[in-house]
DNA sequence: CCGGTCCCTTGATGTTTATCAATTCCGGCT
DNA sequence: AGCCGGAATTGATAAACATCAAGGGACCGG
């Protein structure tokens, strides 16, 4: 692996306090790999051979039971994901495609789990990430279970503005179908659904999104941190 | 604090591979209280000054938003709750009520994440316990995604049924509503639900179930244990 | 033993969301 | 420019689920 990424890899929360020589025992064995859009990464069900640490590009994780299938997540970077199976070396509950060319990072999950038994700050690292995405996992879920689609789907669009930085007008990213499947809808309903909120001033053209009254669609949405705070 | 209790708590897999004096710091600062049922112990967006250990008696995590209350998880001893609200110093995102009588722990949080910083045991122990607790969310997520209320009825069942040792007739152990709740839907309709469960060979009377053919209940339910079995 | 309370059930109805079947729209390719 | 294929939309219909209103049954205190 080319030295500039284990800069990058380091730099991440997750490594960042870890005794360099472990670092060095877990790049020795790591390796990074491009790949395509739309290519499966790894299938729910299987052993937890890598972690994976994402530096660039985007996935998502989704889940499949009784031929029906749902987005769970998207990964954007720089993080890891599938963290829990890893440590608790259980199979993937969720499988992994790439949205957009990615870079990921394979760090073999039998050297993260012997490096976390030895190295107390790693395993500190770990315990806050993990915290962290089990919030945002709480999150998600009290937003499938109180809100109605059209709900999930406005406070959906307040939470993407806020990631593009509050520009009243914003790229979705990826396709509809997948924000659908993400908002737990099937397609048809999110096209209607963005029709309901126009009189609450959201404006949809293709991928692009404009919120032309945040305050008005505030009002429908009721955003609430202990939900769409997504850094608490 | 009793010693006794200090000897239980000891045993959690939380608290067993910390050093001695770190136990007995922590120890030092806690104090463990019987609540009756239906007392609520924390609400959700409070700061997460102690973290719960459930010593017996069983606990209900629910959250609300705009008028709407819906049941999370049930905590069952012995278990520690609302772990990564301490570790990450931030609200809770989820409010506790006793179910039954119920004995329970209270350790400050300020000394956990002290004692967390400094003994690698611990924190060793903690990411285990959060990875377990983040993968049995996703789970609960792709429950509610994956699947109809009838299933999710089905395969909540089931699982009891294994709780309970796997005994033909078993008990509810709480009130239907809180079921209703548990699955997402509402009371109405878990009735209806319950009724539709009959020609599959489910039969309720009061909060007594009795599964009278495992066997045709799983054709229906198709139970998975990357959702269902609650130990990976 | 009575009345009250609270939960559960049942029925009737309404809302939300899914499904199915056409189009229409759009981007990439030739 | 013209064609192609997948995605998005639209309309019609059905299924899933919620709501409202009214009983029925268990428990509990007087």
């Amino acid at each position: 692996m080319p030295d500039s990424l284990h800069h990058d890899i380091r730099g991440l929360h997750l490594f960042e306090t870890m005794a360099d020589a472990h670092f060095q025992t877990l790049m020795r064995g790591a390796f990074v790999q491009t790949f395509p859009p739309q290519i499966d990464l790894l299938t729910e069900g299987d052993p937890s051979d890598f972690l994976h640490v994402l530096v660039s590009g985007s996935v998502d994780l989704f889940s499949a039971w009784n031929g029906r299938e749902t987005s769970m997540a998207t990964v954007r970077p720089v993080s890891t994901f599938i963290l829990a199976a890893t440590i608790r070396d259980q199979p993937y509950l969720m499988s992994a495609r790439t949205l957009e060319k990615s870079r990921i990072a394979l760090i073999p999950s039998a050297e993260i789990r012997a490096v976390f038994d030895v190295d107390g700050g790693f395993a500190r690292a770990i315990v806050t990430e993990l915290a962290l995405c089990y919030r945002s996992v709480i999150k998600a879920q009290k937003d499938l279970k109180l809100r109605t689609s059209s709900e999930r789907l406005a406070n959906y669009l307040l939470r993407a503005q806020d990631r593009a930085g509050g520009q009243d007008g914003f790229e979705l990213g990826f396709e509809k179908r997948r924000l659908a499947s993400v908002l737990g809808i099937t397609p048809e309903h999110l096209s209607r659904a963005l029709k309901g909120l126009q009189p609450h001033g959201v404006l949809a053209t293709g991928t692009r999104i404009r919120i032309a009254d945040r305050d008005r669609l505030e009002a429908l949405a009721r955003p609430n941190p202990l939900i769409d705070d997504p850094s608490t």
